[in-house]
DNA sequence: TATTGAATGATAACTTCTATCATTCTTTTG
DNA sequence: CAAAAGAATGATAGAAGTTATCATTCAATA
């Protein structure tokens, strides 16, 4: 039995991992949701496609995403781990009263040309800006 | 026994937050940390002089601080409670390998204009930018 | 100083995440 | 294409960080 989509092969063959059911579904899932899911919202999704899942595959397969290279881990501002679904070039403003998150563009944000190379002989690979402040329900 | 001095009275006051012993001890220690000191560290080096000191007390004064203005608490790149101990405006480098943290002074960034408004009605308080890179020891 | 409400300390419990390991599935190799 | 080798999965125990509970002690205030 087939279960695996070419597609899906070809993006394992890509980031050089191995093709499985359960590391299929959890990506289609992961691509389906929006904004910052964490593990638990995700092994919920999975869960109805894969009743079977663990929990466990779901975590180290997270990792293997993010390591890997498909998608991007997020700071913590919720004391769990966030993956950011968002492809575009943005960052984030952070409630200080209710934690909620909401992405802003890289344009709408306004801030000058980056560096590259910062003092201590740091390497810049990307700027994550945090705009701390009220959102307009907490204000 | 005075077991509190004046200038911390006058601090609690300030902050509306009743003065106890642990709790001077706890902001001392705290004041005399650099970086971005945990939980466990503070409960650590407060244990010595006041060792019957519970880690529950040091968890619920952080939090006091934090809340009351005292201390600022910054995102949590590793995974536990960080307390910001530079009282100075700056931003952070974070090492994408080691995770290592370090101090950025908001000129050496240069990243000049910032706006008070943002789309959806948000209210600026400050900017937070996390520098995501590869430090010396790890490139 | 007595009263009242708050803070503390001890510890159980909770949340999030990781490690372990037997079983099952993929990949590789002949 | 089948067998062997290696990797992934699922179940679950356990670790780390944090919070909740509650009896006891302490600080604020009347």
């Amino acid at each position: 039995m087939q279960r695996t989509s070419p597609d899906f092969r070809q993006l394992c063959a890509e980031h050089g991992i191995a093709v499985t059911h359960q590391r299929q579904v959890l990506y289609e899932v992961m691509q389906g949701m929006e904004g910052h899911p964490n593990p638990e919202e995700v092994y919920a999704r999975v869960k109805k496609k894969v009743p079977a899942i663990s929990l466990a595959t779901v975590y180290k397969n997270i990792h293997l995403f993010v390591e890997s290279g498909i998608f991007r881990k997020m700071s913590m501002h919720h004391g769990s781990v966030r993956v950011e679904m968002n492809e575009e070039e943005h960052h984030h403003m952070v409630c200080s009263r209710c934690n909620a998150i909401t992405d802003i563009g890289d344009k709408e944000l306004g801030l000058a040309p980056r560096r590259r190379r910062l003092p201590d002989g740091f390497l810049v690979e990307r700027y994550a800006v945090d705009v701390i402040g009220l959102c307009a329900k907490c204000q």
